[in-house]
DNA sequence: AAGGGTCACAACCGCTTTTAG
DNA sequence: GCTAAAAGCGGTTGTGACCCT
């Protein structure tokens, strides 16, 4: 028959994560590194369900996370990446690397889609008066458009969150809280590996970014279907060993920057996405 | 200062897909 | 190949913080 039960639902601790908890976790984790949720909760004895302690792991206490305030850049990215994708969450941050798919989702659901209704309603009521298109696909463009042009220098950002090393305030945070509460067990900056942890995770979004990953994101895999060819026989080896090659999304952000609009382009890659 | 409204986000729920037995 | 649990994912909710009157 089939697998043995994960967990029986009696006793099941529901609510907000203590930090005696998030440490329990972390250490298991540091220990036997994250995968087989199963026994997560009989090994720790944390009364969670393996499922809330995955879920706890990717999205808060996994090292690399970045918190705090979207940049712009990552603002725009969500964006353009929604209009393409739809709610796509998870493939959504697989091209945001330090944010994860439940961040994205809150962060669209509080602000970006209030926002984008609001210009959008905004722009209904110009276009009313200039008899302008009002598609929905013209309407996504002209978000994009208006976002790249007050976005300032968004290769570099791009650049930047290419090459940033995720030592994170994720890592940084939990380093301090662990020092400071379990300051007799451990020296966390020796046995912490987070390192080591986000290197594999590293790894598994380069994978994914790269079309590497059999068992990957569906989403950019099709999406690499449309991939300007030469991406990886540009020549460049530092660059093949330093930083994924960019996706026809990533390009395409980074020609927008420099481009300003292209907006017979982006038509194009909006019908194309609609096919997807 | 107090109370009501709104916002932000962590966590849960339930459905779908994947995988182990 | 079938079954059932694990894992993954997107939608929704609960709650604490903040703001406004």
């Amino acid at each position: 028959m089939g697998r043995p039960p994960c967990c029986d639902k009696i006793g099941i601790k529901k609510g907000p994560w203590t930090p005696e908890e998030d440490i329990i976790l972390v250490s298991y984790i540091q220990e036997h590194g994250p995968g087989n949720w199963r026994s997560v909760p009989t090994n720790t004895g944390l009364l969670r369900c393996s499922k809330s302690c995955r879920l706890r792991w990717t999205n808060y206490l996994r090292p690399g996370i970045k918190r705090g305030n979207f940049t712009p850049h990552e603002e725009g990215m969500i964006i353009h990446l929604q209009a393409l994708l739809g709610n796509k969450w998870a493939s959504i941050a697989s091209y945001l690397p330090q944010r994860t798919d439940n961040d994205i989702k809150n962060y669209w659901n509080t602000h970006l889609k209030k926002k984008l209704n609001k210009s959008e309603s905004e722009e209904r009521s110009i276009s009313e008066n200039m008899a302008l298109q009002t598609s929905a696909a013209r309407n996504a463009i002209n978000h994009r458009s208006t976002y790249a042009s007050s976005t300032e220098n968004i290769s570099r950002l791009l650049e930047g969150w290419m090459r940033a090393s995720p030592k994170s305030s994720t890592a940084d945070f939990l380093d301090q809280k662990l020092q400071n509460r379990t300051n007799d067990h451990m020296d966390h900056h020796n046995q912490f590996p987070y390192e080591q942890l986000q290197g594999s995770w590293e790894e598994g979004h380069s994978k994914r970014i790269n079309g590497d990953d059999d068992q990957g994101f569906g989403v950019p895999k099709k999406i690499s279907v449309n991939n300007v060819s030469g991406d990886h026989e540009d020549g460049d080896d530092d660059h093949d060993h330093n930083t994924p090659p960019l996706t026809f999304i990533e390009k395409w952000l980074l020609e927008e920057t420099s481009n300003g609009g292209q907006m017979e382009e982006m038509s194009h890659l909006m019908e194309l996405s609609n096919m997807l």
